[in-house]
RNA sequence: GGCCCCAUCGUCUAGCGGUCCAGGACGUCGGCCUCUCACGCCGAAAACAGGGGUUCGAGUCCCCUUGGGGUCACCA
């Protein structure tokens, strides 16, 4: 068995979305779980739509979801010498003609078959035409006129089609560049392309492709067509995979989204990179499509931040606190512990960041709301907490059980239960009723700061 | 419209003729836990599109209908 080789070909003319994000990993995966080759390409040959930002972007995307390809990406805008070649041989092996049909012509003929309810299919009217020097054509590829072609697809089953609803299609403009259908031949073929996994709205090219393979004399590669995914929205399609980069997602919780839409291994519904890689096959791929649902997602990314060591969690929230407004160096010594105290609950990093913003902004900055004010530090609230500083104050080794133990003892000589200085304490240390819980909070924020916020509380000028 | 593909809970899916009065997950709704919000745990509601066949037996095979999608370029 060689080794199998596969690519992802898109065109730079925009962002890479959700479901070209797809099509690359179900490629990739492939390629990892077999042992093969995952090569990518850039069909780049439309000047006007193809930009080198979005090659970039694309490139990017492919990296943060952790993408590695195998040899150097390959742009077609630089074979135009073989396909020129290509071509040429198809011309002096007279499987191609020149059609000087003009676009008026065409368009007619469409309309005509239309009117009478026909399919338009091109007629082959200037195959055999005797040449008109000067004159404006483009080369048309002659397909058999009987038999059928059939595609082998791994995910869709055998596709059968008549080979007389195949038309003579169009291969090279009349400015002698090529077009799409022939020029991935050529591509793959040079490439080595073992199998082409792609979008399920390239099914109906691949019986044209294979005639070209085969005029071209070219080994036909296995195909595999995947389902398209459905509410796709405009909206969605804009957003780029740096969008949920933004949105705090782990690249993980995307792959692990992506590749159950139209996949799945049993029961299992969390997968890892490795997972992936390892249980991966494209019988497994179903056949119908899907649709979006960006909660499943969230609940994946919250999986994946739960196992996610608390330093690598360091080091992707610090950027989203610096976008919260309070710069943290990802090396800071208590950004690890911060997040261990929020790890389980978060859905995102930037849930995660504004959760744990508190700790790092100054103790005199904590701001708390008048109404969060008004319910949790009124009547006794402050003396409390005041009481409570100073049993804190006399806690020599800052650490849980020691802490937990002084804050007990304060409340039974006060006669008071945990729950009714939890919440007022809280406010004190976060400006918010809600957060981790009371002890691990204190630790995390040392007692430097417990103390100095519990302080600021108590003297604060709420009601 | 022609051709092609698809069809299980709202959504993603398991199911590859009997083990299915259909299982898991998200979401939803209850409850438990509890210093808050969460997390976690327990439980509930929720589906084989319809109709014909084939078979002792069909969610599983075949056909039709309906519905959804794709494709019919001198785009990729």
């Amino acid at each position: 068995m060689t080794p199998i080789r596969v690519r992802f070909a898109p065109s730079p003319t925009g962002v890479l979305h959700l479901g070209g994000a797809r099509t690359a990993l179900f490629n990739y995966l492939l390629a990892r779980h077999e042992g093969g080759r995952f090569l990518l390409r850039i069909e780049d040959t439309d000047k006007e739509r193809s930009t080198d930002e979005s090659t970039r972007a694309i490139i990017d995307d492919l990296t943060w979801l952790g993408m590695s390809w195998d040899e150097e990406p390959v742009f077609q805008s630089k074979r135009i010498e073989r396909h020129r070649a290509a071509l040429d041989r198809l011309v002096s092996d007279r499987r191609v003609y020149k059609c000087y049909c003009t676009p008026e012509e065409r368009e007619e003929a469409r309309k005509r078959a239309e009117a009478e309810k026909r399919t338009y299919l091109y007629d082959g009217r200037c195959d055999g035409l005797p040449d008109r020097p000067g004159a404006p054509f483009v080369w048309r590829f002659r397909m058999p006129k009987e038999g059928e072609t059939v595609v082998d697809d791994l995910v869709q089953g055998q596709v059968v089609t008549p080979n007389a609803e195949i038309e003579d299609l169009v291969i090279a403009r009349s400015d002698g560049s090529p077009l799409y259908n022939f020029v991935v031949v050529v591509d793959d073929a040079d490439m080595g392309i073992t199998h082409v996994i792609r979008g399920k709205d390239h099914l109906t090219n691949t019986p044209k492709q294979i005639q070209i393979y085969r005029a071209l004399g070219l080994p036909e590669p296995r195909f595999g067509h995947l389902p398209l995914i459905l509410g796709l929205s405009k909206r969605l399609r804009s957003a780029g995979i740096s969008s949920y980069k933004e949105q705090g997602y782990l690249p993980e919780a995307v792959n692990n989204y992506i590749a159950r839409l139209g996949w799945s291994h049993g029961d299992e519904e969390v997968f890892t990179h490795d997972d992936l890689v390892a249980k991966f096959r494209i019988e497994d791929v179903n056949r119908s499509e899907g649709a979006l649902n960006l909660e499943k997602m969230e609940w994946l990314n919250q999986q994946h931040l739960q196992m996610s060591p608390p330093e690598k969690l360091a080091s992707l929230v610090a950027p989203f606190l610096s976008a919260a407004g309070v710069a943290v160096d990802s090396a800071h010594p208590r950004l690890a512990p911060a997040c261990e105290t929020r790890r389980q609950k978060a859905r995102s990093l930037v849930e995660l960041a504004t959760e744990i913003r508190f700790y790092f902004v100054p103790d005199e900055a904590i701001a708390i709301a008048s109404d969060v004010a008004a319910k949790h530090l009124a009547g006794e609230a402050k003396a409390r907490l005041l009481g409570l500083a100073g049993a804190l104050e006399a806690v020599g080794t800052w650490e849980t059980a020691a802490v937990e133990a002084a804050t007990n003892r304060f409340c039974e000589a006060k006669g008071l239960k945990l729950k009714e200085i939890a919440q007022s304490a809280r406010v004190a240390f976060t400006g918010s009723a809600t957060g981790p819980g009371l002890f691990e909070t204190m630790i995390v924020l040392g007692k430097r700061s417990t103390l100095a916020r519990l302080k600021r509380a108590a003297g604060s000028s709420a009601p």
